[in-house]
DNA sequence: AGCACGCCGACT
DNA sequence: GTCGGCGTGCTC
């Protein structure tokens, strides 16, 4: 037997340029606990600093001078040691998305952090604004650039974020540990703590299921009782069951000794929710959700080690929750584009449980009102095993939905938001004292502030998107928080008629009112719900029928049922049907059949009003007939086309970078160089696009320029990707930074 | 990321 | 000269 003598070794840093394993040699003492994915600690770097890492090959052949190879010191007590499926994972998503290996493993690993969770460190000057100018002065003659945009800085605040310090003013640390020993600056440091979610178990709660739903989980645990592991998708109109076929699968799952995984959309988290999972499993089930510190997810997650629960509900997340024997996973609304994380690796949870599943042997079922069409295109060639709920439980019938053409309404002088037909209903409902929904299906934040005399929009001068309006006269930048005072007078030709555009739901909230006096509304949107807790405040006085209208944004059509509701309006659809992003025929379908949803829950049929100025768009007229196999057939159609997702594969490449010179440079010579190779290897079929400005051209003072690629086959994606990061590994000290999106769910 | 090494301007 | 700052490049 060889000697197990070396270490390939990641170490904890995550920066591009030692996102590499590093070969060090096992002491004679730890050969026996240093295993394939052992946390240790190491000496890096010419300090021999000790520095955290993880293990991820042992072997026992030297790829590196021996000589100068360095002994693990020690394991490593404060992180958590993968285990062999969560390294698999983390290769997975560094293969499949383009990350670095270690940002990879954090994705994969719940932190194992102090008690303190977080920590927030800011700079305090100590000295008066007078010595803070002589010093300045100081460092001006002496032409000492860093220590003077600090000092410069000092003057203006007393105390400043020690981000910024190191981050936009660019300070080194040096700068900083020098004037902390002359008494100039301290640091001070907060920490935030928060507390966990507790809910009551309630009683046991048993639905009798229906045929069809008895049909769906008889074929998935005969399947699993055979040895068979595949992908289900569950079709099912809202209302037609399909949280109690969840519910009964994973029950006839941990009856078997197996572990199950709930994904439901963070939106979706609510206390209504998570009640039927607590009646039906006790304290065997257990949320992850993000309100809870590093400290209590890394409970929850010890405790399903252990094996001390049985079923784990919550957004993507909590797909790397490390179930022993796992045996299903569930995906609610998988359409949702929630399930795409933002954030490197940027996996999709969808299929990261598809390859999780296979790893352990588990189900995947999958369950929309709306499939997203990669996967009923995949269940339509088979690959998933497809089922359909047809019929509503609830008893509610479907709602009549008529669609109104504003252009119409306009033409014939109707110059308000609310065409005839729906004034008139909710005018109807107003007398019968029944409730209304009216959805706004805007994307985007709060209203901007624009001067009515030269046109100019207040920018944030820091991003490339215009400030929004919040209370207090404050103008916020949602991107990066830059706040500013609104100001008297146009900052460009002086003229006082400088006001907020309310676009959106606070504007109609005002012409509502003023329409009809007397009837209750409530709103909801970003800015109602900022607070904690508010969302569900706001759905229950709208369920305890203290309003007659809620009006609001995509939150008000998923969720709850409000049984008095028998009106809903859609004010224009056509709002999320102009995006530049090629899922918005697919996002508007999904809202419009959402929204249709909502009405008529009750006792009472219901009725649907869209208003558009596109009356003919398939995806509206698709979602009033309620069509979705027409819909698709029609989106799939256009997707093949273009050659968009799912027909081809994307990959979008972002290059960022504090000069714009440099972001635009390595975005164009990257550009050359993919359709070189494109050239080079004969192919026709695929297409490189760009560079060009990212719809949103800076962010932070950082420039972003982006790169299409489109191919049939995802594997070449990965080659582009390839390229791209050759390309900057023999380019040093450029400053572009790139980024890799797969498939993605927003454009740039 | 963090740290050493090396270059460059200012002051004893 | 040499002190001390910032830029550059490497880390098994």
């Amino acid at each position: 037997m060889k000697e197990k003598k070396y270490a390939d070794v990641i170490i904890d840093i995550s920066h591009e340029k030692v996102d590499r394993t590093f070969q060090y040699k096992i002491p004679e003492a730890l050969r026996e606990t240093v295993l394939v994915g052992t946390s240790v600690m190491v000496p890096f770097g010419r300090g021999n600093r000790l520095t955290a890492g993880y293990v991820v090959e042992i072997t026992d052949q030297a790829e590196f001078d021996e000589e100068k190879m360095k002994e693990i010191y020690s394991l490593s007590k404060q992180k958590v040691s993968p285990s062999e499926d969560a390294l698999k994972l983390a290769v997975f998503l560094k293969e499949t998305y383009g990350s670095t290996m270690i940002a990879a493993l954090k994705t994969v690993l719940p932190v194992k952090r102090e008690v303190k969770a977080k920590e927030k460190k800011t700079i305090v000057r100590q000295m008066t604004g007078e010595e803070i100018r002589s010093l300045l002065a100081e460092s001006i003659r002496k032409h000492q650039t860093g220590k003077t945009r600090f000092l410069a800085a000092l003057t203006e605040e007393k105390k400043l974020p020690y981000e910024l310090v190191t981050g936009k003013l660019h300070i080194a640390p040096s700068t900083i540990k020098s004037l902390i020993s002359q008494q100039v600056i301290t640091v001070e440091t907060e920490s935030y703590y928060r507390n966990p979610v507790r809910l009551e178990t309630g009683r046991r709660e048993e639905k009798k299921l229906s045929n069809e739903q008895q049909a769906i989980v008889d074929t998935v645990i005969a399947d699993r009782d055979a040895g068979i592991c595949k992908t289900y998708l569950i079709h099912g109109i809202t209302g037609s069951g399909k949280t109690e076929v969840y519910l009964s699968l994973i029950e006839e799952t941990v009856k078997r000794g197996r572990q199950c995984i709930m994904l439901i959309p963070e939106i979706a988290l609510t206390y209504q929710t998570l009640l039927r999972f607590y009646k039906r499993f006790g304290d065997r089930v257990s949320v992850l959700n993000s309100s809870l510190s590093e400290g209590e997810r890394y409970d929850q997650c010890e405790r399903a080690r252990k094996g001390e629960i049985d079923v784990i509900i919550g957004p993507r997340s909590a797909l790397f929750v490390p179930f022993e024997k796992l045996g299903m996973i569930v995906i609610d609304e998988e359409h949702e584009p929630s399930y795409k994380s933002e954030t490197m690796p940027r996996y999709h949870a969808r299929e990261t449980a598809e390859y999780l599943a296979s790893l352990k042997g588990a189900s995947l079922v999958l369950g929309s009102a709306t499939p997203s069409l990669e996967a009923y295109s995949r269940a339509k060639k088979g690959e998933y095993e497809l089922f359909t709920l047809t019929r509503r439980l609830t008893g509610g019938r479907l709602a009549d939905v008529s669609v109104v053409d504003l252009r119409k309404e306009l033409k014939e002088g109707n110059r308000s938001i609310f065409s005839r037909k729906l004034q008139e209903l909710i005018e109807d409902r107003l007398s019968r004292k029944e409730q209304i929904m009216l959805f706004l299906n805007r994307r985007g934040y709060a209203g901007f502030v624009s001067c009515r005399s030269c046109g100019l929009v207040m920018k944030c001068p820091h991003c490339d998107v215009s400030l929004s309006q919040h209370r207090g006269g404050k103008l916020v930048c949602h991107y990066c928080g830059y706040e500013m005072q609104e100001p008297k007078k146009c900052p460009s030709c002086g003229s006082p008629y400088i006001l907020g555009f309310k676009a959106g739901t606070q504007q109609i909230e005002d012409q509502i009112r003023k329409r009809f006096p007397g009837a209750g509304v409530l709103r909801m949107d970003a800015d109602t719900t900022r607070r904690k807790g508010s969302y569900e405040e706001i759905l229950s006085s709208f369920a305890g029928e203290e309003a007659d209208i809620l009006l609001g944004t995509q939150m008000i059509v998923k969720g709850h049922d409000f049984p008095k509701v028998t009106l809903m309006g859609v004010l224009a659809a056509d709002l999320s049907l102009n995006d530049s992003d090629y899922h918005c025929g697919e996002r508007t379908f999904q809202l419009l059949t959402q929204a249709a949803g909502r009405a008529g829950r009750g006792v009472r049929k219901g009725e649907v009003v869209i208003q558009t100025y596109q009356p003919d768009h398939y995806s509206i007229t698709l979602a009033a007939n309620q069509d979705y196999e027409a819909f698709y057939e029609e989106e799939m159609g256009y997707r093949e086309l273009m050659g968009y997702p799912p027909a081809e594969h994307l990959l979008a490449i972002l290059f960022t970078s504090k000069e714009e010179g440099q972001a635009l440079a390595a975005a164009e010579e990257t550009g050359r160089i993919l359709r070189n190779y494109q050239e080079e290897s004969g192919r026709s079929d695929g297409s490189v696009i760009g560079p060009s400005k990212a719809a949103v051209s800076k962010i932070n003072d950082i420039y972003r320029f982006v790169i299409y690629c489109k191919e049939k086959d995802y594997q070449k994606l990965l080659i582009y990707k390839e390229l791209t990061e050759n390309y900057r590994k023999n380019l040093p000290g450029n400053s572009a930074f790139v980024q890799f999106d797969f498939d993605p769910v927003n454009t740039y």
